[in-house]
DNA sequence: CTCCAGGTTCTGC
DNA sequence: GCAGAACATGGA
């Protein structure tokens, strides 16, 4: 089975530490989303795919008009070159939270090492379905000598009471909150800062105003632009004028071009 | 062995 | 408020 896709490319959009449970298989992606797990393999404007295309077309976002995205990355000269080196490259449609755990993991991390991380908590929480283990359900990830075992060092802590806190009902809120209201809902959780909130709304909650600042961010907002050392606000602030309304999206290119230059 | 990684929290001015 | 240290762990 295949869908025809446009602006669209799956390597640049599943290897750009947006998510972290997937691994490399046949020349394609087997990937692991909340409660659901699919293949997907890209030869030029075909996606194939083994799974629900429902879940995988809005989970790339393969329904969105990219144009408006790539005319407002063309404004800026190095988001223009960002998007030449790494065109197709989209924000997915996560689920609140996995993504939410996820960067919880993030903090002072790597990315092997999330993934690691998301794989072992899949293991040892999650429920196994056609004998893959899917990530736990809130509520699931409760015994924290297990969570340390999963290698998350002292982000174990804070995964085990967000655990605690987060249920249906608070996911329901978060989702029907506007960003500025998300964001502070989400950072009331411990181990949960701007930066991690910033993520989740821009990954999971589709708040696309959204800037998260890493040390990246930070290099490539610092060398580029400010042309000095700078603070979280200065660069928040730099952002928040020069790339409205589609900041999350400069974002993004930013980071990719950075971390892999 | 030292340094660093998609940060947050705690501490001391 | 704001810089600096502490927090675990694995890979380079």
């Amino acid at each position: 089975m295949h869908i025809k896709v446009k602006d669209f490319n799956l390597k640049h959009s599943i290897e750009s530490g947006q998510i972290f449970n997937f691994e490399q298989k046949d020349e394609g992606y087997l990937v692991k989303h909340s409660d659901k797990a699919f293949f997907v393999k890209q030869e030029g404007n075909n996606l194939f795919y083994e799974g629900n295309k429902d879940f995988i077309t809005n989970f790339f976002g393969l329904n969105e008009d990219f144009s408006k995205i790539q005319a407002h990355l063309k404004k800026d000269p190095l988001t223009k070159k960002a998007l030449k080196k790494y065109p197709g490259l989209r924000l997915l449609h996560q689920d609140l939270w996995e993504c939410l755990i996820s960067f919880v993991c993030s903090s002072a991390s790597n990315i092997p090492k999330i993934k690691k991380n998301i794989k072992l908590l899949s293991e040892n929480f999650g429920e196994k379905k056609n004998g893959t283990c899917l990530f736990p359900k809130p509520g699931k990830i409760n015994n924290l000598q297990t969570i340390k075992d999963c290698a998350t060092g002292f982000r174990a802590k804070y995964i085990y009471e967000i655990n605690k806190i987060v249920n249906e009902d608070w996911l329901e809120k978060v989702k029907k909150a506007d960003y500025s209201k998300a964001k502070e809902m989400l950072i009331e959780l411990p181990g949960v800062g701007e930066k991690i909130a910033d993520c989740v709304c821009l990954f999971a909650l589709g708040h696309h105003q959204s800037f998260p600042i890493d040390v990246w961010i930070k290099r490539v907002i610092e060398e580029n632009y400010l042309k000095k050392q700078s603070n979280y606000k200065e660069i928040k602030e730099f952002a928040q004028k020069h790339f409205n309304p589609y900041s999350g999206y400069s974002q993004q290119y930013l980071y990719q071009w950075r971390r892999l230059l």
